[in-house]
RNA sequence: GCCGGCGUGUCGGAAUGGCAGACGAGGCAGACUCAAAAUCUGCUGUCCGAGAGGGCGUGUGGGUUCGAGUCCCACCGCCGGCACCA
């Protein structure tokens, strides 16, 4: 057969598409398998590899899947809210609906080019506003439950976009979106209290099949320590200092304690504060730096004693100055930490350079040299002296401080709330109202869609207002509550928002009564297998996860956690083996290559080039000889056989056998060279008959579906024109028989002292002397055996033979 | 510093404790061709050897085992994440 990809690709597809064979059926007696890819943001640039890459994983899976007799949901949107598409409004001075629309469209046009099995009818666009209606739908629940509020403290924020950015959104100290340095600004920002699921997030992941890497990555971000909350007091005031340490049993050690410059203990006693002016040009020193420059300042601490307050050690009673210094963060715990030089290294550094006291408590390091952080016997402490193991101290200290109403134990989580408002146009309008009487009020849910008003000027405010705040008609309205003049919210919400609960939406993608039916999300839900990017595990992943705790907290779906597995595909990289970028012109065009080559080949090639979650450079070379590869299975047509040489039946069962798991293991790349070893057989065995190559198309038909179904449709004698029932494509996946996937005769290596000699032939089912005597037999063998004394004889079936002999 | 992952030919990468380097790419040689491309065939870890054959080989050093790329210990290096987190 002749390989015209060009012809037979958007056949197939629109074949395919006009039967609509990749059609999820809502409550099918089928078993159901849903298999989601994270839907692509649509840019104007188009297509990456990597979103080929990232959306064939969960293509192959869901075409085998309709083959092995499953209802499949494998669907496909767009997450169009979001600051590339405003940006290029400003520049052009075009609506952003005019350029999502388009990119849109460009965007479909690609997918359907590769040929992706998506189900079409279910596309969503998360700035549509009947999609977006339910995203404030499940804010407005999230307000109703508490889990929103409104605080005035420090936050990311990106001068170049003019945005605040939660702390996802602003990791390493630079902006997702632009890469320039964040800064840190007070600021009032709505807030989603993500750590009040803090704990369910990170036990969620004990009953959800995710790789090590993302788990952890998952349990980093989360940051749970276990420690005590500690009541100092300030000598001479009745005021507590409540600090939290994950070290209670260190009390007795602690000789200074330290507070962060914004601690707002410091201005509450300004007037007993002997050097204030000196603390305020420090405070003033922190505020110019970023988070970045603080964090990154490790070795010299700066500081400055407080003059004119002194803390009270609870457990012993001693006084002890009390300092300022940036190396405390006001985010974490309580912003004050009590200080133990001899067993933290960061306090010893500080106690060096400012002179303080170094007291032992525990033994076994030479304190003068650095901080001791092991276990060994405690000692100068009280009613822990004589223990020898950090949990044991820690408990009695426990016990301890219980007793005396000084302290509890307490947990600490590194994950901060989720800064969700956004001064910007395009994303959706976040549905408060701010009233003078009653304060902040939710829009009533039978007025949503609180719709997104048009603009003239998508430009944000030099004051960090957003475009909304200048349209008079959308910004006053008046109180759901008291009927009153009100002024609405005119921030928006973040990128994340849309895609944190858009899997439910394609459950019931056109409901306009609730955002899902709830029988369908009861019949779909949870998604079985979700592949994305490593770049969303802190992210994306950590908010949807979020989203659907608290939708199951309400009742609202069937579990608390929306994925049951999820994988994350490895970067392709550039030919020269850096990451692609547009300024370093190494980019690869999906699209270029399924004009070359065809999608087929490109499907293949991103499946084949190596680990299927490990980076690998592009190599032009390599898509060749995958396009190679497919010519030569179109040219099986050309040796067809009545039978099968006998020599095949076992290569073919194998093949089934491998394919099938490999699959299912993500190992993409070692099932396509399973079926190039097969294609290499058969070319030597020198024909095929047509059933076995029926079988080989099925097996390759997830990987390249188009090639395979024209040999298939061109051996049953189909003519163009013709309607089609019996698609490959939805054809039954084969089955082996695993006796069959096993030679009768067998070759097995033979060593001597565990260097290999030979091989021999032997049955499968051969006992033990007869493989021995006919390793023995083996002239090489024979002679490396030949006047050494035989000590132990080794035969692992179907394996090996070993003769130790001195 | 802590957590996770990974070190295998020229390259991408294969190997449930059992013939290291499958498969693909690249290279070399040959066939076809006026020629080139395409295609087909063979070879392609390394050292010694004319050859048969043999030695050495999976980051380094030890160990377990009849047998280690694979398991254990120590170290070196790379990648990713977290990070003055108390």
């Amino acid at each position: 057969m002749r390989y015209d990809f060009k012809k037979i690709e958007p056949k197939w597809q629109k074949k395919w598409e006009d039967a609509g064979i990749f059609k999820a059926v809502d409550f099918s007696d089928k078993p159901k398998f849903y298999g989601l890819v994270e839907f692509p943001y649509p840019s104007g640039a188009g297509m990456h590899v990597g979103h080929i890459k990232a959306y064939s994983s969960i293509e192959v899976i869901s075409r085998k899947r309709r083959m092995q007799g499953y209802n499949v949901l494998f669907p496909i949107g767009y997450d169009a809210f979001g600051l590339p598409t405003e940006n290029y409004a400003i520049k052009t001075n075009t609506h952003p609906r005019i350029i999502t629309d388009k990119n849109i469209e460009k965007f479909s046009n690609q997918m359907r080019s590769v040929g992706f099995s998506f189900d079409w009818s279910r596309v969503i666009d998360t700035s549509k506003d009947d999609y977006y209606k339910w995203t404030q739908w499940i804010f407005r629940k999230l307000f109703d439950h508490g889990l929103v509020f409104r605080d005035k403290t420090l936050v990311n924020y990106c001068p170049s976009c003019k945005v605040v950015l939660s702390n996802e959104d602003s990791q390493g100290g630079k902006c997702d979106i632009c890469h320039s340095d964040v800064i840190q600004l007070p600021k009032d920002v709505w807030y989603l209290k993500i750590t009040e699921y803090a704990d369910k997030l990170l036990t969620g992941l004990d009953t959800v099949d995710y790789p090590e890497n993302i788990r952890q990555q998952e349990v980093n971000w989360i940051g749970k320590s276990t420690g005590a909350f500690v009541d100092f007091t300030i000598n001479g005031i009745d005021e507590k200092l409540e600090i939290y340490t994950t070290r209670p049993d260190t009390l007795y050690g602690v000789t200074f304690m330290v507070m962060a410059p914004e601690h707002p203990l410091i201005d509450k006693y300004a007037d007993r504060i002997g050097n204030m002016a000196d603390i305020e040009a420090y405070r003033a020193e922190c505020a110019k730096k970023t988070e970045f420059e603080r964090t990154q300042l490790v070795k010299d601490k700066t500081g400055l004693k407080i003059e004119g307050l002194e803390a009270v050690n609870p457990v012993n009673g001693t006084k002890i100055p009390i300092f300022i210094a940036d190396y405390v963060m006001m985010g974490y715990g309580t912003g004050a930490i009590m200080a133990v030089p001899a067993h933290d290294q960061r306090d010893w550094e500080f106690a060096t350079k400012f002179g303080v006291p170094i007291i032992e408590v525990i033994k076994g390091g030479d304190i003068s040299k650095e901080a001791y952080t092991g276990d060994g016997e405690m000692v100068n402490s009280g009613v822990l002296n004589g223990l020898t193991n950090k949990k044991d101290s820690i408990a009695k200290m426990l016990e301890f401080l219980g007793e005396k109403g000084i302290g509890r134990a307490g947990v600490q989580f590194k994950m901060k709330d989720w800064a969700f408002n956004r001064q910007r146009y395009w994303g959706e309008p976040i549905p408060l109202i701010h009233c003078p009487k009653c304060g902040v009020v939710g829009v009533p849910y039978e007025e949503l869609p609180l719709r997104l008003p048009d603009v003239e000027d998508f430009e944000p405010g030099e004051d960090g207002e957003s475009p909304l705040a200048k349209i008079d008609s959308f910004v006053n309205c008046t109180c759901p509550q008291c009927g009153g003049p009100a002024k609405r919210e005119t921030d928006t919400m973040p990128q994340w928002a849309g895609s944190s609960w858009y899997f439910l939406r394609y459950v019931d993608p056109h409901n306009d009564k609730a955002f899902a039916d709830r029988k369908k999300i009861d019949y779909w839900m949870p998604v079985d297998w979700y592949n994305g990017g490593m770049e969303h595990v802190t992210r994306h992943l950590i908010y949807s996860r979020f989203w659907h705790h608290f939708l199951y907290d309400i009742g609202e779906v069937n579990t608390s956690e929306p994925y049951m597995k999820r994988s994350a595909q490895g970067l392709i990289l550039g030919p020269d083996g850096d990451k692609m970028s547009k300024s370093k012109g190494n980019v690869v065009d999906p699209l270029d290559i399924v004009e070359q080559y065809g999608a087929d080949t490109l499907r293949i090639y991103v499946l084949f080039m190596g680990d299927y979650a490990s980076a690998a450079p592009w190599s032009d070379s390599s898509v060749k000889g995958c396009r190679r590869f497919l010519e030569r299975v179109a040219g099986l047509t050309e040796i067809l056989a009545d039978a099968s040489p006998a020599s095949l039946e076992t290569a073919m069962h194998k093949t089934i056998k491998k394919v099938s798991e490999d699959i299912e293991a993500q190992k993409f790349n070692t099932a396509i060279a399973a079926l190039m070893t097969l294609l290499n057989d058969i070319y030597k065995a020198g024909s095929i008959s047509k059933d076995d190559l029926v079988t080989f198309l099925k097996l390759l038909s997830p990987f390249a579906p188009h090639v395979t179904e024209e040999i298939y449709q061109g051996l049953m004698g189909r003519a163009d024109d013709e309607e089609i029932t019996d698609f490959l494509t939805m054809s039954e996946w084969p089955s082996y028989d695993p006796a069959k996937t096993v030679d009768d005769m067998i070759e097995v290596g033979v060593q001597v002292n565990g260097k290999f000699r030979g091989t021999v032939q032997i049955a499968r089912e051969a006992d033990k002397d007869t493989a021995l005597a006919t390793a023995k037999a083996n002239d090489r063998v024979a002679s490396f055996l030949e006047g050494k004394k035989l000590v132990k004889e080794i035969y692992v079936p179907g394996k090996i033979v070993n003769f130790v002999v001195k």
